[in-house]
DNA sequence: TGCATAGTTGCATTATAATGCAACTATGCA
DNA sequence: TGCATAGTTGCATTATAATGCAACTATGCA
């Protein structure tokens, strides 16, 4: 929100954790904006750990929130030079288990699901696992 | 040293502290190398302290270290792109309070201390306080 | 050969952060 | 008007990290 307030180590703070770092990898490569339930279905975690971890994210200046209906859309807040840098040094980051293409497979044929470009399912991981049965 | 088994979240570990990032942001305007009295003097912190975050940053991978004599060299580890990247982006970060411009006055006065290149001189902060009585 | 000094590290203490559980709020739709 | 569901958060637990103190190692020089 308020990005003048906010310390350098605050930033680094808010990427020194795998999973945020893998929200951030992600928004950086796409571009994307994502609600929450469409990160749980890409990044396989909690529901509730990844709105924690968006919280952190936007609370150190990186995401932006917007809410429309009952989904909630975060992207990557641009127009700041040293942030538009740290998204540079994310799209150069190595991938050598491809546990990031992984995520971003995942993360793609999730957004196959949108409708005029907006989520309009929940969660599917759940719904799956009970069709498998 | 090892930088393939070091994970993304390890470098933002790394630099997720503010002394880190002093040193970090040091060594990424000027280009230089520095031994630890120079950054002592530099940045007014204890030697124990600052040994342990240049530990702390070599480990991450984001720096090198070279022993000459009783000094000990440390330089920002070049040529790996995520790398350069973070360094661009720690180049970047606004400096509002000028409290980075103060740390790099105090280390471009010190390095006038050197001889041929070398550090020649222990901590001098001490030395200047029992001068000053 | 011993001293001064550049730098390192074990230990104890304290602060901070991540997680799962479960209860909660807010919105759209029948 | 009530239900389903997208998303949030308090609490307790556990793991991790920063710090100061003091003892330590290693090197150059008288």
């Amino acid at each position: 929100m308020h990005s003048i307030n906010i310390q350098p180590q605050e930033v680094f703070q808010a990427l020194a954790d795998p999973t945020r770092i893998r929200i951030a990898r992600l928004l950086a490569h796409t571009g994307e904006e994502a609600c929450l339930c469409e990160l749980v279905d890409s990044l396989m975690e909690p529901q509730y750990k990844l709105s924690r971890h968006l919280k952190i994210l936007r609370q150190a200046g990186l995401l932006s929130a917007e809410k429309d209906g009952r989904w909630v859309y975060h992207r990557l807040v641009g127009g700041v030079s040293h942030l538009d840098r740290l998204y540079d040094m994310l799209k150069a980051l190595p991938d050598s288990d491809n546990l990031f293409a992984n995520d971003l497979a995942n993360f793609q044929n999730r957004m196959c699901l949108r409708e005029d470009g907006r989520c309009r399912v929940g969660i599917q991981t759940l719904t799956l696992a009970v069709e498998g049965e």
